[in-house]
DNA sequence: CACCGCACCGTAAACGTTTGCGGTGCAACG
DNA sequence: CGTTGCACCGCAAACGTTTACGGTGCGGTG
């Protein structure tokens, strides 16, 4: 079912049949309707491989994302919940968002530069950035639209949106000084991943801040997972001078760090106060339940597919924006796993 | 960087440098190295578009899930252990996996024809399967190779992967007789995938096998998130006969049970028997420990890939198996969730 | 009546590949 | 030396689009 065969069906030009379905001006209201009648009767679509060949578009969005459940895993529904927020934006553009998972036994810089030369998309989004990330500058030095979601150190200026790590480290630790806390543990993650260090830059400039010494015994970095925080909690326990409290850079952790608890028969929050990262639905149904920071995942897609869109050509006069570097707002949402410390 | 300046700078024809780098026999080893050499050299990798125009066949094979997570969708974590068995298969082919998130607002089926429309991918996984999937017979009927992830009774002979939910519900039911319950309720999702009516129907038949009626009051169907767990346990707990023992559908209920156990002042385990459907991460770290049942999700991504290429002309002659339909088996690890009932 | 402008449409080139076909040159064979 | 066979390579068509360009016919204007 190509154009051609349409055309003929129709007895016009395969161009006529080609600028009526594009929308284009030069054609007979009359015969528009003729064609787009029969397209949809057909079943007609246009073979993307001839459009793209001809136009050197794919009106294609790859997203990346990494399968390493281990030590990347951001929670169980964060990827899904952004993607629905993306597709919201790009359907209104005839955009087709596609997943492009990276193997954990593969290399994310390779598989950036496969996708990249495979042609599959217009534009990228770039997720678990790096500190150092080598993708950013490959995509800059070859002119491919794209925005990270995390911030990185890395090449020139490009959009991104991130959340809002500095204000959460901060914001905890200061609540938990408010609270009688001086010994303040750091649940860290100890990935590569750019989140890692501004999570911890931040927790030890709060510390500074409220004169308390910065202790390297108590920032424990391993996997962010449930089993990562069991570990985690099992080195703070084992410490001589135990902490009182831990800040987490991921609500993962938390699970674990409950059950180890548990298993050690002490109670989160009267014997370790416990501040999470993001509002999960497991975190939500902790008990006691975890104070944490509330985020709409659904709205940093919605953002994420918006400033992509400002970095491509075709779209920069919708999206005027031009780069955005967006630092995505977390509210704390109080539980009752970090109350005042008990002397 | 198109194949003509490749060709143009080595001085020979764009044929020669298609056959060199597609590894055809009637090309001179020599040349052939020069080609490659300055392939790589220059960075030349061949215009997807043009290729696929030409071949009709894309290297690509998509993966439709879908993002809302609250009735259908298993999380991210699920997916993305699936997707890394499946691509450690087509790695070898250098065929590449995209996955095609459908959108909560938008419908399966508009998305698989939009899909199959658009030529995006020479196959298909299709997850989350209704009883009557409409997809099913429209990709039969359109000649697109796929397999799904999950029975169905729509159309014809196809391939599929499913989880063996049968044995899961029969077993569990049989372990909660052996442990001296009578009144086993089940929690269910309310949506309308096939998973529902197997897992009610094996569910069923156990009862019956037991001599116990059915009793349509403790068969709940909600959400399969924490929060559809709490709401579950709550409507089990206002019951006049409360049952003593609950199957699940799926292990994120767990957590929304525990809690409203313990609100309750109950103790999951000891108050109420619990199985859950799959060993996830965070179940493993519940409290008491969730009895339920092991399954490995990359073998099962292995599976689906090569059932695809199975079915696909091309690799037909190195996946002869033909059509498969495998009943992956769920190995059942004790927790300690669901003990003996103490009369 | 001659001319112009406009609305509409057909023609054909171009995008980057792959591949069947034919052609060249060389070695081997009779 | 003539013929054949073979290894290798160039030529050009084809895949399905989009789009610049030119052409036709018509109504309107001078």
């Amino acid at each position: 079912m190509s154009i051609k065969e349409l055309a003929q069906h129709l007895n016009v030009s395969i161009g006529t049949v080609s600028r009526a379905l594009n929308g284009r001006a030069d054609v007979n209201p009359e015969t528009r309707k003729r064609v787009l009648a029969a397209a949809e009767a057909m079943g007609y679509v246009a073979n993307q491989s001839g459009r793209s060949l001809r136009q050197g578009t794919t009106n294609v969005i790859g997203f990346t994302i990494e399968t390493n459940v281990e030590t990347k895993s951001q929670g169980d529904t964060f990827f899904m919940s952004v993607f629905d927020g993306v597709q919201a934006v790009f359907a209104r553009h005839k955009l087709d968002l596609v997943v492009l998972p990276c193997s954990s036994e593969d290399d994310p810089f390779d598989h950036v530069r496969r996708v990249v030369s495979r042609q599959f998309a217009d534009g990228l989004i770039i997720s678990a950035t790096q500190r150092i990330d080598p993708r950013i500058d490959f995509l800059i030095e070859r002119g491919i639209p794209f925005v990270t979601l995390g911030r990185s150190q890395s090449g020139g200026e490009h959009s991104w949106i991130d959340m809002d790590f500095d204000s959460v480290a901060t914001g905890a630790v200061a609540r938990l000084v408010a609270r009688g806390h001086r010994r303040i543990a750091l649940a860290n993650t100890a990935s590569g991943i750019n989140l890692s260090y501004i999570f911890e830059d931040s927790y030890r400039r709060a510390l500074a801040e409220h004169g308390i010494a910065y202790d390297p015994d108590i920032v424990i970095r391993g996997e962010i997972t449930e089993r990562g925080g069991y570990a985690i909690c099992d080195k703070l326990l084992a410490l001589p001078d135990r902490p009182t409290a831990v800040v987490l850079v991921n609500e993962s952790l938390a699970i674990g760090i409950y059950r180890r608890l548990h298993d050690a028969g002490l109670m989160p929050g009267r014997d370790m106060a416990i501040i999470g990262l993001r509002q999960s639905p497991q975190a939500r149904f902790l008990s006691p339940t975890l104070t944490c920071h509330r985020l709409s995942l659904h709205d940093v897609g919605v953002e994420l597919a918006q400033s992509l869109l400002a970095t491509m050509p075709a779209y920069k006069d919708l999206y005027p924006q031009g780069v955005v570097q967006k630092i995505w707002p977390m509210e704390l949402v109080p539980g009752e796993s970090d109350p005042p410390l008990q002397p």
